[in-house]
DNA sequence: CCTACCGATCGGTAGG
DNA sequence: CCTACCGATCGGTAGG
């Protein structure tokens, strides 16, 4: 029997591995800090993960494939290069919110990766990142977008607003990820439209 | 005889921190890997600095320092809000560009300070947003901006899109921080604009 | 700025 | 999941 909504204790000690890295920060957490917060002692760990650095692995790559299937599921659909990049937006910030802990250390510890995780790591990044410059792109070929945009500007001021948001964002406000999507891709598309 | 353009060993010591600090994170980097970079012994250090906490403290406090003088200047100049906004925008790209590796530590690694502090850096910065979130009331007051805008949003996606400048900039690029701030500045404001 | 060194803590292993 | 432990490295001090 797998288990449905329950975790499995890796699961778990991958969590708790995520609460205390955005915490602390990746080198300043240590194997003993966490293996406190699941009381046991720290050399149990390793009968559930072979590393500290496994953990970090684990939390930046399968971050890295949400957001490549929310990209996915977008370019699938038709539509003109303003509407993409907004459900592009709104998909990213809805990945973000499914699990604000693990976006953060994704975003902010993902350097500790020794290589070849690292390198491997950062491709992912600039072809998703390449991706919205695509969309981009194609926004002002066909018109709809300012032909003075600078891409490379407008994508990098487009992820940082996004990226920062597991920062600031309070998930027990009243207002909901989805309409902070919405909000947030107004602010950003309408800024590059004619 | 005081240095002029020269700096003072205890200068040099927090710039190479400052690069090492920004490649590597604060809590990865070790005095024996700062002293290396100088050409000295670890030990010897601590003739120039207390501690290696002390550094970090100078770096993120003097950038404080420097943000919050820039935006006084500001706020010393009459015109609409729109125009104190953009030179507010301008004028925190140009401190940042002004030494964009002390920017990233400020950025990145200021919670590796200690109490107290770090709660008296958290007020300054604090207090700093408040400054440009009054801004941009003023201009929806005023009805230069929306009034449907969320201040809150709206400040936060700012200081997003500014604060991570400093890991994508690239100093020998054909754009220069003037320009690339009004750039910054004419995306942000007038996606606010009525 | 150096040599010599300190106690504390680190990630991880052996063997149950 | 535990006890017992390893070698490496950490920030920092004493004394010159």
């Amino acid at each position: 029997m797998e288990p449905v909504a329950n975790l499995t204790r890796k699961e778990q000690v991958i969590r708790k591995a995520a609460e205390l890295f955005r915490e602390k920060g990746y080198a300043a957490s240590s194997m003993r800090d966490l293996a406190q917060k699941l009381g046991i002692e720290a050399a149990s760990l390793y009968s559930h993960i072979k590393s500290k650095e496994e953990i970090l692995q684990s939390l930046c790559f399968d971050m890295a494939t949400e957001f490549r299937k929310s990209l996915d599921e977008v370019e699938r659909q038709k539509g003109p290069a303003s509407e993409k990049l907004r459900r592009g937006i709104v998909g990213h910030i809805q990945v973000m919110a499914k699990d604000l802990t693990a976006s953060a250390v994704f975003m902010n510890e993902h350097r500790h990766m020794s290589q070849p995780f690292l390198r491997e790591f950062l491709l992912l990044r600039i072809n998703y990142i390449n991706r919205f410059k695509d969309i981009i792109e194609e926004g002002i070929n066909s018109g709809e977008f300012k032909d003075s945009i600078d891409k490379k500007l407008a994508v990098m001021t487009l992820f940082s607003s996004l990226n920062w948001m597991p920062q600031w964002y309070d998930p027990h406000s009243n207002i909901v990820p989805i309409d902070l999507g919405q909000k947030l891709a107004d602010m950003l598309v309408n800024g590059m439209k004619r």
